[in-house]
DNA sequence: CTTGAAATGAGACAAAGATCTCATTAGCTT
DNA sequence: AAGCTAATGAGATCTTTGTCTCATTTCAAG
């Protein structure tokens, strides 16, 4: 099935997209025949535009949350890295609050893909959502800096905002959600301060 | 099924587990039954002590790699807080490169807590085995930081040294395992120095 | 409006995962 | 050593997941 009757594909596979979104934000772990119940599909027809559920969930909950860089950095000023990554932590931080349970269940789906490429050779890749928000934070420091250090701060950043970072601070430090943005902003001026100098 | 025989059930659930551990070095992501026949137990049996391979998998790898401070310190300067640092994030290397499928398993189950405590009322508590470690390598410089800092500085380490960062590095970022060591070893630096001044 | 092709729905089918039953084996007590 | 009982093995059975076929619907071009 391809190349036949584009809108009507991409209307059906939209349809499915946002009934997963939907069930996740209620907290469930659907199953694709569920999200085809919840679609008004079949559920051939979803398994027609999805191998499996975890195909799916990982696309659902981020089409519709993705940060967009130039309402990130609305009115944020231009020179100064450190308040950028500010904005770049505060849009994950509410678009993560608002969206948890699917970030978890994408997290617990992708993370297993290493484990499942044997079975067959193409499985969809995990995004990265964060790097070009924090490559857009740090541009004007890019002057500033020699480009093995901006390399070097940028994977660093990329350890700090975001579904794992979040996983760490919740589920494994057991901390509240001030305290989290209190380390997180820490480390932010710790770690482009250290490229800077 | 219990109460009844303590050693013989002792045993066999111990040999469930090590021979999942078995299989999980092998790089595979054995099924319950592969575990049984490892085991030379019957399915039957294996589905009586686990549910299913996830609940094992969870258990399995955790049990036998576990880092001991005493070693990881071993003839590690006393004085020198990041290169005590540097033996945690090298211990938890070489312990995750020889365990990683199980525990991106053990990862993207107990991220789903949350989602399921509704289920049943008693989940296992996911283990946070890098802070004592993290605290030991700190120890030293207790006296030079601030109490504040200090709390401040053990979070931000939490997010280096562990398995979520090694998910960041290996899935979204894409480095490899040499380039990941890199940064590591400089965000400990840039951290420890940050919380000193 | 008609028509041809593509998408869909319904259900049969296959394979894997998990449960259940019951006869047999093997610990533990005496 | 004997007997009771819990654990085990083997296989039947049920459930879930994913595939396949074919009739029906629907889009869109003419």
């Amino acid at each position: 099935m391809s190349e036949g009757r584009p809108n009507q594909r991409r209307r059906t596979r939209k349809d499915l997209l946002q009934a997963a979104a939907r069930l996740l934000k209620q907290g469930k772990a659907p199953t694709l025949e569920d999200v085809a119940a919840e679609a008004m599909v079949s559920r051939a027809t979803a398994y027609r535009y999805f191998p499996n559920i975890e195909a799916l969930l990982i696309e659902a909950p981020l089409d519709t949350a993705v940060p967009e860089p130039d309402e990130v950095f609305r009115d944020a000023p231009k020179d100064d890295p450190i308040a950028r990554m500010d904005r770049v932590d505060a849009a994950f931080e509410s678009m993560m609050s608002a969206n948890e349970p699917g970030l978890r269940m994408m997290l617990s789906n992708t993370v297993l893909r290493p484990l499942r490429e044997s079975e067959d050779g193409e499985l969809p890749k995990r995004q990265n959502r964060r790097s070009p928000l924090i490559e857009a934070a740090l541009e004007p420091a890019r002057k500033e800096l020699k480009p093995a250090d901006a390399k070097l701060l940028a994977k660093a950043l990329a350890l700090v905002i975001g579904t794992e970072a979040m996983i760490v601070f919740k589920d494994v430090l057991q901390t509240d959600e001030s305290e989290a943005r209190k380390v997180r902003r820490w480390m932010i001026r710790a770690l482009v301060n250290a490229a800077r100098k």
